[in-house]
DNA sequence: ACATTATCCTGCACGC
DNA sequence: TGCGTGCAGGATAATG
């Protein structure tokens, strides 16, 4: 194993966290929210967050790594496992799998599962007076909502990203409810035509972004100009005509 | 206890 | 052409 940015990894140092991960097997792959985690034997868990650019995959060759790999493992057949992140917002952690049950008692519903009913929605809505947008990235009441798929939610739910959902109708939450997961969905979608595409070097499919980074754009639903404003040091995207 | 802001980091778009 | 500036993202720490 190595570390190329000791930045990116926690909480153990660097030469400890190679310690205690070389040598081990991957025994499952799993996903939380925006979190892989990989079980590895002796009670061995990493921890890995992709950040926004981050990227995990395996190479053929270990040797063949990319510039931008930070951290990368040599698999006992030669392969590589890289994490490349250009960006380095990424982390990397380990844990034994008793700790990790707390970091994973932290993170809220699953969107894509049957866990994520309508009525768990509009529990978690009606329990929080944080503006909409704030509330949905909030990854302890809902797993995996970044600022772009929360951003797509609430305009095609027609829904006012400043204001909060607590008293907001239980039809509207319903409609916000389908919006999020059908944005995820196409989101899924997109990455699993982009990877299917045959060689190493294709562009990945882009989710086709309704009202993100369309400030001063006609509103492709009621044509008025879309909006950017700040919220929790993050740019939001509305039409302040159809979205109340 | 809550809400807002700063921090990390690099690549890219932008203006002069 | 090239340089400087600002912005983008998620989570967490720090501040109000």
């Amino acid at each position: 194993m190595r570390i190329e940015r000791a930045n990116m990894v926690k909480p153990h140092p660097p030469p400890v966290l190679c310690q205690l991960v070389e040598g081990r097997q991957v025994e499952s792959v799993e996903r939380r929210g925006k979190n892989i985690l990989l079980g590895l034997s002796g009670m061995g868990l990493l921890h890995v967050h992709l950040g926004m650019t981050g990227n995990l995959f395996v190479i053929p060759d270990v040797r063949f790594r990319c510039l931008s790999a930070r951290i990368w493992f040599e698999l006992d057949d030669g392969k590589g496992l890289i994490f490349e992140d250009p960006r380095t917002l990424g982390r990397l952690r380990f844990y034994h799998r008793q700790e990790a049950s707390g970091l994973l008692a932290e993170l809220g519903v699953e969107p894509l599962s049957d866990q994520f009913t309508l009525s768990r929605f509009v529990e978690l809505a009606r329990s929080s007076r944080q503006p909409a947008k704030i509330f949905l990235m909030d990854q302890r009441r809902i797993a995996g909502l970044g600022n772009i798929y929360a951003a797509e939610a609430l305009f095609r739910a027609r829904m006012d990203p400043r204001k909060s959902l607590s008293r907001v109708s239980r039809k509207k939450l319903a409609a916000l409810h389908q919006a999020i997961v059908e944005v995820l969905n196409q989101a899924v979608e997109c990455a699993v035509k982009a990877y299917a595409k045959p060689g190493v070097f294709q562009e990945a499919e882009e989710f086709p972004c309704q009202v993100y980074a369309r400030e001063g754009k006609p509103c492709l639903r009621c044509g008025h100009s879309i909006r950017r404003i700040h919220q929790g040091g993050r740019s939001t995207y509305f039409c302040p005509a159809c979205q109340r």
